[in-house]
Parts: C-alpha cells; sequence; structure tokens
DNA sequence: ACACATAATTGATTTAGATCAAGGCGCCCA
DNA sequence: TGGGCGCCTTGATCTAAATCAATTATGTGT
C-alpha cells in the first residue's frame, strides 16, 4: 500500500536476526552466495549482511535512480522489479525468490536501473556494496560467486528476450510456468502444486500480453488438463505435455 | 560463409599484434577492461590476452553449448548473437561492437549460452577465463571492473525487455537508431552518420518485428525527414524527434 | 459478517503488425 | 558487362492478440 521503504531494523532484532539465521546455518545456504566459501571467510561475510524486517505487499525494496547501497538477497517470500517507460507504461523484468538476488544491474551506474517491490511479506539479507568490495579484496571466491550469479542472471534475461521477441501467447505462458516449477523445485518444494503469488497482471506484463490473453490461456489449460488451477493456487498436471509446449 | 571457427591464430602474428596493440596503447582503452589499473596489473592481463586474427563476416566465434573458453572483447569490426528456439526461430540478442564483451552469460554455466558470429571483417581479444580467474586473484580492481561490465549487460538487457515487451514498432526503432548513435558517438565517431553493419532482417529480428515492417518504418521515417538513408549508410537528421519518439 | 474495492473471467470487436506475394535494386564474380 | 542471387522495398490481405465492455469472484478493512 504504502511507497515506503521499511524503516531500518533496530540493533535488537537484528541482533536476534543474526543468531538464528547465520549464513552458515541458513536454508538458503545451497542456493546463496555462500556457496564455496571457508568458513572464516564466511563468518566476514556474515558480519556484513543485515538481515531486513518484514517487508509487506507493495511496499518498495528501492526505486529507480536511488543510490545503490547494497544488493539484496531474497530470504521469505517475494519480490518484482519492474523498468518504465513514458504515460506509465512499465515492464516486469523479473520476479525474485528466496535466494535470488536483487539489484545486480545497479553495479554498474551505482544507482538502481529498476524499482523492487514485494509481492507479498517478504524479508530479504542487504549485503552493502562497499562492504563487499572491501571483504571481497581478500575472498576471490566471493567475487567469483558474484561473477557467476550475474553471469546467470544475464542468461536468464537472454531467454526472456527470446521468449518476448519470438514466443506465442500459449508459449510464453508453458514457459513461464516451467520456470517457477523448476525454482521451486530447487528450493526444495513441490515443482507440481505451488502459489501464484503475483497477480495475473503481472504475469501478463512479464509475458508481453494482456491480462485476458492469461486468463483466457489458463482457462484453457485448465479444460486441457494441463493444469489445475484454483485462483492463485496451480497444480501441473501434464508436464511433459508443458514443456512440449514451449517450442 | 562458413561455419568453422577462426584457426588459431600462430605465434609470430600473435606476437606481432602483441607489440602493435598492446592493451596500455590500444584505441579502445577508455572503453575496455584495463580502465582504472595500474600499469603493472595491466602488463599481467596483457599477457593472457591473445588478439584473434579476422573473423570474416558469418563467422562464428563460438556456438551454443560449446565448452567456455574466454571472454572475447571486439577490437574492430561488429558481432552478432543469437538464442535460438525450435523450428529455427532465432532471436537477435545482442550487437557488440569495439570494445564491448562477448560471451558474459557463459561463465555461470561453463559453457556459451548463445551463438556469437561476426556481421563484417572483424577481430577481437580473447581473455581466456581460467587465466582471467588466476590474475584476478590478486587484483580485486579487474574482478569490480568484470563486474561493472556484467552489470552494465544486464542492465541493458532490461531495457530491451522495456523495449520488446512494451514499445510500438516506431519506439522500437527510433530506441534501436538512438542506441546505435550512442554507442558510435562513445567510440569518437559521429553519432548521426554511420554504417548499419547488420541486415534489415537483422535489426527487425532484434526488435521483435518482421522485415517487411523495419523497411517500412524506415521508409516513413526518411519521408519524415527523421532521417537520410541510403542503403546501409544512415545519417539521423533529427535527433531530438527521434528521441521523442522512444517514449 | 458486511460492503466496497480490487482482481479475474468471459465475450465482442478492433488493430498493429505479420504474413503472403511481387518487383526492383545492388553487388559480386565470371 | 551482364547475369544471377541476396537483400530490400512496396502493396494486399490476414490474424493473433489487444482493446473495449460487462459480469462475477475474491479479498480487505471495519
Amino acid at each position: 500500500m504504502t511507497d515506503n521503504v521499511a524503516p531500518l531494523f533496530n540493533d535488537l532484532i537484528e541482533r536476534e536476526h543474526q543468531h538464528k539465521v547465520a549464513c552458515e546455518e541458513c536454508s538458503l545456504y545451497r542456493l546463496c552466495l555462500p556457496l564455496g566459501l571457508k568458513s572464516d571467510d564466511l563468518e566476514k561475510l556474515d558480519k556484513i549482511i543485515s538481515r531486513s524486517e518484514i517487508y509487506s505487499r507493495n511496499q518498495s525494496l528501492f526505486t529507480v535512480n536511488s543510490d545503490f547501497e547494497a544488493l539484496y538477497v531474497v530470504r521469505s517470500g517475494s519480490f518484482k522489479t519492474t523498468t518504465s517507460l513514458t504515460n506509465g507504461r512499465e515492464q516486469v523484468t523479473g520476479f525474485y525468490f528466496p535466494g535470488e538476488f536483487i539489484g545486480l544491474d545497479a553495479i554498474h551506474e551505482q544507482s538502481y536501473k529498476s524499482n523492487a517491490r514485494a509481492m507479498e511479506s517478504s524479508t530479504v539479507c542487504a549485503l552493502p556494496y562497499e562492504s563487499l568490495q572491501n571483504i571481497g579484496r581478500d575472498m576471490p571466491e566471493l567475487q567469483l560467486q558474484l561473477l557467476s550469479r550475474l553471469s546467470k542472471e544475464l542468461s536468464g534475461d537472454k531467454h526472456l528476450m527470446l521468449l518476448l521477441g519470438k514466443k506465442t501467447a500459449d508459449e510464453k505462458l508453458a514457459t513461464f510456468l516451467l520456470s517457477l516449477a523448476k525454482r521451486f523445485k530447487d528450493r526444495g518444494f513441490s515443482q507440481t502444486d505451488f502459489q501464484l503469488t503475483m497477480s495475473r497482471a503481472d504475469i501478463a506484463n512479464h509475458l508481453g500480453l494482456a491480462v485476458e490473453t492469461v486468463s483466457r490461456l489458463f482457462t484453457r489449460f485448465n479444460d486441457d488438463g494441463l493444469i489445475e488451477l484454483s485462483g492463485k493456487s496451480i497444480r501441473l498436471t501434464n508436464l511433459e505435455e508443458l514443456e512440449a509446449l514451449c517450442g
């Protein structure tokens, strides 16, 4: 509802979080940055990370052109990023789930180049970039991890360009659903049963379609036995067919 | 014409190139990786870089799924990258000019995730990734430069997503022309008079349009006095108007 | 539990840009 | 110097998906 950024958590809460969820014990460990770091390096990283308090639905994590302070890793919940055009048109450039980085495109210009907001109650880990640079000087592994992250997102974006430029509406939606499935699977959740945390409008926007088109596709996929849909809950009932639909 | 990768240059040619165009004397210095490196670090970098022989028009720099050996920086000429779909559909994901990096999206998977080919007679500098990692251990500046590069490309791709998803045909072409203009300007060339090294088909594909549409737009822009077009030579005669057309 | 706002569906109609079809231009090489 | 082959342009038609228009769900806050 509000456009404000979450107030900085107070020390008490911070310290509590720190203890509860140090990187080493974090369930996202495998997916996140620390992978491949030695224990003492991990400790250094741990020290510069701030765990945020809860961002509520639609709350802004950062806005376009604001100063680049930190990279964010989703800890719980989910976020979307957008870039905008004149007369209010905007493109949803990505959805972000636990363990995924937000703000990587801000490094070059040292200011955020998109808007990021929570799609549900969510938390993040903030990695202040300056501190990251500092500890990174003695931790080549960390730098490599970061590079790898950037590269992964780049690769994903190229595939999104292929989707936006060359795929039909059916192919777009099938591809999208399977991309979600894969990410849920990677996080240890069911790859067939999950909640769509984003609205139909967000999905449509992200895929370069109109809401109505997405809605019609959902009902058709449902009628064709590819999915079972009920509101925000979806079950993928025919992964093979969906796969085939991706183009 | 041929699909082969250019044979590795022999030592003689390599050494000659090395001397002619060491990073420190390279005209692309400002645009390329070395920016911000100290002289002795630059020398180390210089040592691992291989200057390629000439890639001729349509020759492949690398193909999808081949092993990730090196990052490439365009030295002269221009390249395009593509990703492809079933039944031959493919998306031109980017055009690359001198000083720009190709292959950054290969780091994560350690194999190239797109195809890259020369659009005219071109040369590149190859940065073998393993060597880059090695010397990078003692050169945090280099790592930061690389991160910055990745971040810049990421940011550009987000804007391309906006273009593909939300812009009209006119806006797409105007945006594209101004992006070329900016890049030529950055390279010390005229931002208003240049050659389109890519075919109409490549432009259309990249912008998610049909060739016919691009051709029609070119004639209309020409008739409206926005550009003067003759084959591959273009002059932007009304930058302000083009800017306004971008959305 | 109720009312109001917001989100999603469904149907009718329109349209931007694709596709289909035909020439024309330039360019490379014999 | 001309012939052939890509590439580009131009015109006519078609279509996938957008837009417009209602209606029905699904929340959300009091």
